[in-house]
DNA sequence: TTGTAGGCGTTATCAA
DNA sequence: TTGATAACGCCTACAA
């Protein structure tokens, strides 16, 4: 990485050019435009056609450094690739901009390891908060931004011991409520094709549910055949042939995520299984390749949008020193055709 | 809007703090963060040891202040909504990441005045450099710029005046050799279902090159019947629904988009239309969505991620001080179910 | 190779 | 209501 070096530095205007062609202090300047009731009307006035005349425009490092805050928020998302995550990273730079708030995004390709590093890299850069997905990482990270006082809102999942500012849903109640209507429709031998569960917590939170709607019904857990595989069209198709190939191959094959069940549908066309007469096959996230899928997906619905924006406004909330409380959004199972 | 007050702050190590705890000065513990080349061995390792002790990560906006950079760069882009841009900007900010880049993301929802206020917005907060979507709009822009001497990258298009730095493809050229093939089926009665040409440079070139193809086909480029609408599934829908109840309904019909593409694949199931035998349909961009809808769809391939690979290194260039030149990425007809 | 010191553009405290 | 002025944390000539 080689040093990156500017040119000669473009004139452009600061507050002291604004203040000078206003005739008053820079002080007063700065207050037309942060606190404008603080100003007389008139000196408002001077002072603005003076920014406007010279085009002049904050420079925010400058302000970031002498008030001690950016306006920046930092998101830090597993991947921007597909649309589970960008819809509800739209809103909530959506309601950020609202709020006069810029978003900074990293992307950890699911690994806990380059998230770490981006938590860090962000905070350093003056993030004033950080949305982050679910909630399993190392204590340090947490401990690392309660010491620098940098409000954290969990999404994507409901932190289950309340500790932690969160905006989303239980994955848990959400897959087990599908996975008892699978049950319900007479399924008894089922598979289900996952993220990995270990470092993964809504993926770990999603089979759990499975796991808890068989114990309802009297199933033994157990038998639920589990294939864990990244996120991805083709994965779903190689996992689903691994489930259906195997000794007892299941009749419901309930997927992590709509990517993956997109792909059990393509696998299960090229093995000539008519859905869900052959078998069943069950998404999680609703997204829109859920309802354009060759058969239309049952899937479990989950509001994007909403929770970017309940999200932007908790950390919106925290930022100003009231304490948001956490939102537990709903979800609900979408029938279509797939079950 | 109110104002965000942060509260007291955490006592962050300095560079004073490590400058003290090393016993030098702070601009040698300066140097061995920037220029370790410069400083001995010996009084890097007690440096380095300080600024592990102290847990040091240095203040990004006091350095950007007193550097005049920030190594933070912004994109704007019409919506993060769906994969079109997704993947392209993910492979940018990856790009970016390893060049020590931080990526800035704004949303213009596709609107010009709302672009022009983001690329205020994003210079203002100090992005050393932007990508953008498109070349077409207002000059000011451009100047405003240069004057400030922000490299830009035009993506998604190619910039035909050659004036601009761009990374990206020929809309036109892509379109045409799409159409050709349609043509070259024996369509003569065609559709166009594509976004604001008004506005909207790609879909403006995608349905020139329409016409380009018709003409040299000896079709008359006026008997194109277009419907404009934003990109939605929905919208596709419903602007292929009007284009066949109309008095002279296509026998193929071009959407701008794949996610157009896949609202006409719908409504054409729904008309109880045969695709491709009562009607072809055919797509741009080659997201997820076209392999996975109904009938694999037909569609112009375009390498998004290389598209923001390239783009990231063209700016990093120009941030050195070189002059990147601009590249022309080809697209590819790909051929599936629905010509 | 290292240290000194000025300055980057704002904000915010304190007087006036 | 306004104006001086001291931070804010770092970089970078310039000296030593």
């Amino acid at each position: 990485m080689e040093e990156i070096s500017k040119s000669p530095v473009s004139d452009v205007p600061t507050l002291a050019d604004v203040a000078a062609r206003a005739g008053v202090s820079t002080a007063t300047v700065s207050r037309c435009l942060n606190t404008p009731d603080r100003v007389t009307e008139k000196t408002l006035k001077t002072v603005m056609d003076a920014v406007n005349h010279l085009g002049y425009a904050p420079n925010y490092s400058a302000r970031a450094l002498a008030a001690g805050r950016t306006n920046m928020i930092g998101a830090i998302i597993p991947t921007m690739e597909n649309a589970i995550f960008a819809r509800g990273i739209q809103a909530f730079q959506e309601e950020l901009q609202k709020n006069g708030c810029t978003l900074l995004v990293a992307s950890s390709s699911y690994r806990q390891d380059l998230e770490e590093e981006q938590i860090r890299t962000l905070t350093a850069r003056g993030a004033d908060a950080l949305l982050l997905i679910g909630y399993q990482r190392d204590p340090q990270i947490y401990e690392f931004l309660k010491k620098r006082k940098i409000p954290a809102v969990l999404t994507w999942a409901s932190e289950p011991s309340q500790n932690f500012l969160s905006v989303g849903f239980d994955n848990r109640k959400a897959m087990k409520e599908l996975a008892t209507d699978v049950i319900g429709k007479g399924h008894r031998t089922i598979g289900c094709i996952s993220a990995d569960t270990a470092t993964n917590d809504r993926a770990r939170e999603r089979v759990e549910g499975i796991w808890a709607a068989m114990r309802d019904a009297g199933l033994e857990p157990d038998t639920l055949q589990v294939v864990e595989t990244a996120y991805s069209i083709e994965n779903g198709e190689a996992a689903f042939q691994q489930l259906m190939s195997g000794a007892n191959p299941p009749t419901a094959v309930m997927c992590g995520n709509d990517v993956l069940a997109v792909g059990a549908l393509r696998a299960a066309a090229d093995l000539g299984l008519k859905v869900p007469d052959d078998v069943a096959i069950t998404g999680f996230d609703n997204i829109e390749l859920a309802f354009v899928a060759p058969v239309p997906l049952t899937t479990v619905h989950v509001p994007h949008r909403r929770m970017g924006q309940l999200a932007a406004r908790a950390l919106i909330e925290a930022l100003h020193g009231r304490s948001p409380e956490s939102v537990e959004l709903p979800t609900e199972v979408r029938h279509r055709n797939t079950l």
